[in-house]
DNA sequence: CGCATCCACAACCATTCGGTTGACAATCCG
DNA sequence: CGGATTGTCAACCGAATGGTTGTGGATGCG
C-alpha cells in the first residue's frame, strides 16, 4: 500500500525466503555461472529462473557481468553479513549456544542492528 | 502453484522479510508482550498486527501463552539459529571479516546447512 | 548471410501478502 | 446482568509474487 522503497534488509530476507533462490546462491559458491546454468537444475522456464536471478540481484546478493550474449553471475555476500549481524543480536536467546567462549568474540551491541529507522 | 508445504527455513526468512515483524521480534527481547502491546506502536489495526504475530508464530519465532483473554507472546529464537547457520556458510565470501581469529571458533562444515533436500 | 543460442521484456494468470472493516467469542469487572 | 476489553475469524481489496507463453534483440558461428 504505502509503496515505500523496501529497505535493504527486507529485500535480503525476502530473497532468501525462496528455496530456489537459496539453491542458486549455493551454486554460486564455486564461481561464476551464467543465467542459463543457474536455471538448468530447476523444472521451470529460463524466464522464471531469470526472474529469480533478478530478485537476488536487486537484493544485492548477486552481481552480473555481461559478456557477449551470456550474463555471468557471481555471489556478492556482503549483504548476507548485514543479515547475519541482525540475527546475531538474538544469539543470547536461542538455546543451543555452542560454547560460552564464543560470546567473547561476538561483542554484541546494546541495540539490534540498524533497522526500522524509517518509522518516525 | 505447487502448493507444497513451505520448508521451515523459508518460513523463517519470509517472516523476517517484513520490518513490522522484525520490530515485533525486537520488542520481545525483554520479555513477554501481549498481542495488543505488540500492535500498539504501529499505525495499523489490531487485526493486521495479529496477522503478523501469527506469521511469526507459524515460522516458529514466537510462542503464545493464552491466559484469560490476553495472549502473551514470547520470543523463541531457536529457529533463528538455523537461519544464522545457513547464512554463516557464506561467511568466507563476504569481505568485512571481523578478524581471522573468529574462524577458529566457527568451524564450518563442507556443505551448507541442510536445505533444498526436498528436490531429489 | 543465415541460423541457433542466450537472455530480457511484456503480457497474462493464479496465489499470496498486507492491509482494511465488520462481527463475534470469551473474559474481566462494575 | 451488562458493558468494556482482548483478540480471532471472515470477507474483501489492491499490490506483489511466482509461474507461464510469446516475442524479439544481441551475439556467436557455420
Amino acid at each position: 500500500m504505502v509503496v515505500q522503497p523496501p529497505d535493504p534488509l527486507s529485500a535480503v530476507f525476502r530473497a532468501l525466503g525462496d528455496p530456489t533462490r537459496r539453491e542458486m546462491l549455493h551454486r554460486l559458491v564455486d564461481g561464476e555461472r551464467t543465467v542459463g546454468e543457474l536455471a538448468e537444475p530447476f523444472r521451470m522456464s529460463v524466464q522464471a529462473a531469470s526472474k529469480h536471478v533478478k530478485v537476488l540481484e536487486r537484493a544485492g546478493l548477486v552481481r552480473r557481468r555481461v559478456q557477449g550474449r551470456v550474463h555471468y553471475c557471481r555471489l556478492h555476500a556482503d549483504r548476507l553479513a548485514e543479515a547475519q549481524r541482525w540475527i546475531a543480536f538474538y544469539e543470547r536467546f536461542w538455546s543451543g549456544r555452542l560454547d560460552a567462549l564464543e560470546t567473547m568474540f561476538h561483542p554484541r551491541s546494546a541495540h539490534p542492528p540498524d533497522d526500522e529507522e524509517r518509522a518516525p
